[in-house]
DNA sequence: TGACTTTATGAATGTATGGTAATATACTCA
DNA sequence: TGAGTATATTACCATACATTCATAAAGTCA
């Protein structure tokens, strides 16, 4: 691995802290599947419209969704497909562990 | 994705909070270079030992880590390289976001 | 403009986490 | 066995996080 591909721990710690949390998971589980206004997100989730605005703001401050208001509502989208890819590896190396 | 490969969000969340952490990456990463013992790793990071202990202790508990007493030593190890490719792809997560 | 809808934010609270010092445990060797 | 070494655990403190309620802010539409 090149030096320039080694990142700084404190950087990657904070998104993985910011992608370790269950209600942000079920987020980004949903997002996959296409964009979603925040009310639509809350209630298919049975949480709170308060927190699943700070989740989002949180997933935002790292750069795995952005924003987009149409009216009244704010949609969410993941930026990139990746973060998927990126679950399912966690899911392999959790398959491979048996956990 | 096949059902049987969903999976539950609490133990997703659980691994990557393990995971989510600035001493813990630089033990794994320290790791992926091959097996080292409790008081090597303290040392060489400039963390107490005390410290060095628990995480290892949080990595050994989701399996990411085994370890190994040998004399009054204990040598740890990752479990799988599998975890280093889970950084690997986190890595290109974020320089495609430019974090 | 005012009533209404949707989302974001602030304060408060309980819980989790990280780090350290002190101590306990496990082992070696004489 | 006892002294010495390495690691694990405990108790403590400070900080970070998740959630909720109440409210502010942004937008729509009559």
């Amino acid at each position: 691995m090149r030096t320039k591909d080694r990142l700084d721990y404190k950087v990657q710690a904070r998104l993985l802290r910011a992608l370790a949390n269950e209600t942000r998971l079920k987020i980004i589980d949903v997002l996959s599947r296409g964009e979603e206004h925040v009310g639509a997100l809350a209630e298919g989730m049975g949480a709170e419209q308060s927190t699943v605005s700070k989740h989002l703001a949180i997933l935002r401050a790292i750069g795995v969704v952005d924003d987009e208001r149409r009216g009244n509502e704010v949609y969410y989208r993941l930026v990139t497909p990746c973060v998927v890819n990126f679950f399912s590896c966690a899911i392999d190396v959790m398959k491979e562990r048996g956990i």
